[in-house]
DNA sequence: ATATATTTGTTGATTTTACAACAAGAGGAG
DNA sequence: CTCCTCTTGTTGTAAAATCAACAAATATAT
């Protein structure tokens, strides 16, 4: 158990740590860091998403996705269909330039996706990718309770 | 698949954020900060260790270490069996403090992974871990590339 | 309609992490 | 021994993530 415990903080820490580290590097000739990756990604997948979804569904600080949306409008990567002060409820949608840097990072992300789990069958990529799940929720719990 | 990379990338990195957050958190009152937690952690469960082999084990930067070490020398946690004016393979172990709070660590820690892995079964567990190990290494060949 | 509460978004400041240049010591070959 | 190389450790700086305070829009209730 013990020995679990250092690899599993341990390998989760390195996991994250270089997926954006992949990120960033296959992107750094468009200047991307992995926030307006992610942003892109989602966007080109799911289509137009307010600010909010975006940030719920990156899992990411508001705040990074909201500075995120600033950069990539003004990179004309994409657009806002409302023209209120604030973003408030706005969708965001990708431009011609944006769709197709989007459909790029999908490949490119889908690729280096199938090579980290290569290797894995079927079956034990379903086991990991449950398992997966139940942690973070497990651990979301716990990190709740500090708020209260 | 596509579904797949969202919730393993977002999953990822969110249980990541979760771990340093419960380890700090945890720790909120001593002032020890996640890397601090760490350096104690191992230096408790596998004894004393060359700032290079508690790099290693930890997989963190060895510059936060360096600077870990000096918080938690200076704060009397560990001592240096060596009087060099730097470290050089110098072993670090637990003072009679360090070793005190590293049990408390640890106890919270492995109590907290049991907590995180609630609901998996032993034979999933296992599985599980393989998987990250597996994912780990293939992701970590990929960033080796980069370097070259 | 107006006041109040809630959600959503922004901004600034702080903390953490990563990177890169450098320095010190150890080991090996001549 | 002394020069060279490799490993290990340190320091300064830059980048990124996080947090908290705030502001703007929306929803709700009276």
């Amino acid at each position: 158990m013990e020995e679990r415990f250092k690899t599993f903080t341990v390998l989760i820490a390195k996991i994250s740590r270089n997926i954006r580290k992949i990120k960033t590097e296959e992107m750094s000739e468009m200047n991307l860091k992995s926030p307006h990756v992610s942003c892109l990604y989602y966007l080109f997948k799911a289509g137009a998403l307010t600010a909010k979804e975006l940030s719920d569904v990156c899992e990411e600080d508001k705040a990074a996705i909201s500075r995120s949306i600033d950069y990539l409008e003004k990179e004309g990567y994409l657009q806002c269909d409302s023209q209120a002060k604030k973003r408030y409820r706005a969708h965001l949608s990708l431009t011609e330039k944006g769709e197709k840097v989007g459909r790029f990072i999908a490949d490119k992300i889908d690729n280096i996706l199938a090579l980290a789990s290569e290797g894995l069958t079927e079956e034990n990529r379903t086991i990991f990718y449950q398992s997966l799940t139940l942690i973070s929720d497990n651990l979301q719990k716990i990190c709740n309770e500090y708020g209260e």
